[in-house]
DNA sequence: AGCGTGATGGTCT
DNA sequence: GACCATCACGCTA
């Protein structure tokens, strides 16, 4: 079942811990690849101050962040990699999750081709967010895009397995004062995709 | 396992 | 011109 609007109608932090064990689905050229989502963090808001929409700064790159939940949300980092946000909550409250980390479900084959690197560890395909977009074949054409509509991105509920949720202060933010202590970073507590530990 | 380094470009001041 | 929600590789051990 795909997400409907409705899930995506919540804030950032909430959001973060529902997308844990949800599937993405990425189509193109005819082909498919479903990922789970394993690691996520939030960023809440006009007030968190990781956010780049702090403030309620609406540039070019950051309009996505206040379209309805249920958009994506993309931009570039360090000049080579894409990172995947979903946007949730109302429009004009810029909620998003960044999807950090996830797990390989079909099209293994897909996304080794996608990724050319030397090590032959399965867990180094996806567990960050630069190597999953890289992986799923994300780029800036995908950025805004309607993920309750769209053929070639969206997220969908499967059975999975019970899981335990664990929490940590968000990755490489030090910029934020007192919200980078903010445990907002979540993840699938044992699962061997995640990032860093 | 840990450190150092280089690759690379859009965005905002 | 500085900053980045990163990664891969090669070197030490």
């Amino acid at each position: 079942m795909r997400l409907k609007q409705g899930f995506y109608q919540k804030d950032a932090v909430q959001a973060a811990k529902d997308l844990l064990g949800k599937v993405i689905v990425r189509k193109y050229n005819d082909k498919t690849i479903k990922v789970k989502i394993v690691e996520t963090e939030a960023y809440c808001g006009a007030e968190d101050k990781a956010s780049h929409a702090h403030n309620n700064k609406k540039t070019k790159r950051t309009a996505p962040m206040f379209k309805k939940g249920g958009h994506s949300y993309i931009y570039l980092i360090y000049g080579m990699y894409y990172c995947l946000n979903v946007v949730t909550a109302a429009e004009n409250n810029p909620h998003a999750v960044l999807i950090r980390a996830v797990e390989p479900l079909k099209g293994l084959n897909y996304i080794k081709e996608n990724r050319q690197i030397k090590s032959s560890k399965i867990e180094n395909l996806t567990n960050g967010p630069g190597k999953l977009s890289q992986a799923l074949k994300i780029n800036k054409n995908l950025n805004g895009c309607n993920l309750i509509e769209s053929d070639f991105l969206y997220i969908i509920d499967t059975e999975t397995e019970e899981f335990e949720i664990e929490n940590s202060p968000r990755i490489n933010i030090d910029y934020a004062e007192e919200y980078k202590d903010k445990k907002w970073r979540f993840f699938i507590k044992n699962n061997k995709y995640i990032s860093r530990s």
